[in-house]
RNA sequence: GCUGGCGUAGCUCAGUGGUAGAGCAGGUGAUUUGUAAUCACCAGGUCGGGGGUUCGAAUCCCUCCGCCAGCUCCA
């Protein structure tokens, strides 16, 4: 029964020995005995198979955040013993402990205080004892220490016996495992503090949250901090005002976006491309418009299950109106304009349709979360025979438009039915299978998330990962049992029965707003060239050189190209300076030596100098490019 | 919506009860420039809005609006 050191040395081992005992590295922080999580102080049985976890495991990871935020916990009760415990768990990144402090909050300084007393509690490298007691043993002691919460917690669960975490004075009712000192965590931060609800209820005790995060090294800590700075560098808010694409105001209103020019260019650009795509494909573009009656929205059950996030209703001549939220309703009106045969079938309409949701004020983000937004939307009209490959097709074309803005790694969810839902089980059968078998068939792996999907059909979304591994909800494929069915959708089949088609909304980047400031994080404003809205600046350095570098400038945009001429009388490298920052991807530089050679100096951004050449190689070069991306 | 923080020139920010500031951007002029900032001058403000306290408010209090972090929500 040998133990493995994460340096791959084996030791021996004996039952009883504490494992903590019979290891050298410091940097196994907890351990997998038989497929079970314990902590290294553990005493080994016989017969036991152990594996060693380190930081580099999501379980080492864990367990170290996890006894990070219970010195957090400590560092909090020493400074206000009054705060009572509720729960601390470690997160993605990191970890948070929740308080219950009454009516105070914590202020800047409070933090700074917290963490340091934190970084005191880790000098001390306290034993981290585990303790297991019956459950009522348990209640009595939270009870003792003035924990309510602690107690609520435990006359809630199962379990005849409970474990507990002692390090020095502070006890904290946890299920472990946890790190076998407080030493063990050399590097600690606290992060910021919020409110939360005491169990995520709006209506329950307002609890007072500290996120932190923590490190076995002072390196990592670094590194961390530096992905933090690199990732607010790149925020499409801050990038936004910068390259100016795009702005809020509180006149027009939170959560509405105004597309500047710059950004409305690339907006367009990427409009072109999806629609020219669509085509390709057998979509046929419609126009909706922007409100519809109230017998619609009634018809499609919106105004019973989705009023609270749409804007109100407006009064004209007796009728009520509403702004839309989606643009369903609207590409039905179209497919009942006349009756349909199963010839027509699959019929895909797509619009780039605006549409207005109520979000309360509190969950607006940038362009990531917005009232008024465009969604790429189309829906399918399809018979059961039908569906799989309609779902195939939109998971290709998804795939393929992504790919093109160099999105590549996706994590992909296939929500099923939940306990309330319109349909027949079979349709839902139909429709899961048919997600499952269109993502096997497309290559991607995906989990079944159970229950997950909304009432009135399955969907299948796709997460995207960008530059930096953060994730963005864009695509989805949603069937929809519930609107075919109110507006009575009909087709005549080839026997002259009238039968129900099947409806999938889908929309591939989702909304332009949201997938615009994906785009700009992801590429950190430096747009490839396809995209940038200018793609070229001709920078002549002196006025002299005026006329050749309009000779240039002509010469490329009668190519088609995005150019620039940069006259201010500046000199060049100020002009340089400000294209720089505003991430052209080329500059050309012409004066003395590319007039009389009839040359252009290619400045190309991020790289620098890549010398001379003709407008001629030039173009080549540019096309190329526009070819290889 | 909730909790906390914040709101000063187009932008980034200094100013904590006693005459509203800086840098950049903008305008005008000079300069004619060789790979990331030429110089001078000028203009720019109901200190987010409203109300209050005070001899006096950018500064203290109330309220509304907006922004930020988090919670909740996300048909």
């Amino acid at each position: 029964m040998p133990i493995i050191e994460p340096s791959g040395e084996q030791k021996p081992a004996k039952p009883g020995q504490r494992i903590l005992d019979l290891i050298e590295s410091p940097e196994a922080l907890v351990a997998e005995v038989n497929g079970r999580l314990v902590d290294l102080s553990y005493r080994l049985q016989d017969d036991e198979e152990v594996r060693l976890l380190t930081f580099e495991t999501p379980q080492g990871r864990e367990t170290f955040w996890h006894t990070a935020s219970h010195i957090l916990a400590q560092a909090v009760k020493e400074f206000f013993p009054h705060a009572k415990l509720t729960i601390g768990p470690p997160i993605e990144q990191g970890f948070y402990y929740d308080f219950y402090l009454g009516d105070q909050t914590f202020s800047p300084e409070d933090l700074e205080a917290i963490e340091a007393k934190a970084k005191e509690i880790i000098q001390r490298d306290l034993e981290i004892v585990r303790e297991e007691l019956p459950k009522e043993e348990a209640i009595r002691l939270f009870k003792d220490l003035n924990e309510p919460f602690k107690v609520e917690l435990l006359q809630e669960m199962d379990e005849d016996v409970v474990s507990v975490y002692r390090q020095g004075s502070f006890v904290d009712l946890c299920r472990g495992p946890h790190l076998p000192r407080t030493g063990y965590v050399r590097a600690f931060k606290v992060l910021s503090a919020s409110a939360a609800y005491w169990r995520g209820d709006e209506r329950g005790p307002v609890l007072q949250r500290i996120y932190g995060i923590a490190f076995p090294t002072e390196e990592a800590l670094e590194e961390y901090l530096h992905r933090l700075e690199e990732a607010k560098r790149r925020d499409h808010r801050t990038l936004g005002k910068q390259l100016d694409l795009f702005s809020f105001t509180p006149e027009v209103g939170p959560g509405l976006v105004l597309w500047h020019p710059r950004g409305a260019l690339i907006r367009r650009i990427i409009e072109d491309f999806l629609f020219q795509e669509h085509l390709k494909r057998g979509y046929q573009p419609v126009y909706t418009p922007h409100v519809g009656r109230a017998v619609l929205w009634q018809t499609s059950g919106h105004l019973d299950f989705y009023r609270e996030n749409m804007y109100p209703s407006m009064e004209l001549e007796n009728e009520e109106y509403f702004v839309k939220p989606m643009n369903c309703p609207f590409h039905i009106q179209i497919y009942k304009s006349k009756l349909r045969s199963y010839r027509e079938l699959p019929i895909r309409y797509m619009e780039f349709g605006t549409v207005y949701r109520f979000e309360r004020s509190g969950v607006l983000h940038g362009l990531t979360r917005v009232r008024g937004f465009t969604q790429d939307d189309a829906h399918i009209f399809a018979t059961p025979e039908q569906v799989e490959d309609e779902i195939i097709g939109v998971i290709d074309l998804a795939l393929f438009v992504l790919k093109r803005f160099g999105l590549e790694n996706f994590e992909v969810f296939i929500s099923t039915r939940p306990e309330k839902y319109v349909g027949t089980p079979e349709m839902w059968d139909l429709a899961t299978r048919a997600l499952i078998q269109a993502a096997e068939k497309s290559g991607l792996s995906y989990e079944i998330e159970e229950g997950e999907g909304a009432f009135y059909g399955p969907k299948i979304d796709l997460t995207i990962r960008d530059a930096l591994g953060r994730p963005w909800q864009c695509t989805t494929i949603q069937f929809d049992f519930n609107l075919p069915e109110k507006f009575n959708l009909v087709f005549r089949d080839s026997e002259g029965k009238d039968r129900r088609p099947i409806m999938i909304h889908r929309a591939l980047i989702g909304a332009f707003e949201r997938f615009f400031g994906l785009l700009i994080e992801h590429y950190a404003g430096n747009f490839p060239l396809w995209l940038a809205p200018e793609q070229v600046v001709v920078i002549p350095i002196s006025e002299k050189f005026l006329t050749y570098a309009e000779n240039v400038t002509q010469k490329l945009q009668g190519a088609g190209f995005r150019v620039l001429l940069d006259r201010r009388s500046e000199k060049m490298g100020y002009k340089i300076r400000e294209h720089e920052m505003q991430k052209v991807p080329y500059m050309l530089i012409v004066g003395k030596r590319e007039q009389e050679s009839g040359t252009v100096s290619v400045r190309k951004h991020g790289v620098g100098d890549m010398g001379t050449m003709t407008v001629e190689e030039f173009q080549s070069h540019l096309q190329e490019e526009l070819q290889s991306s």
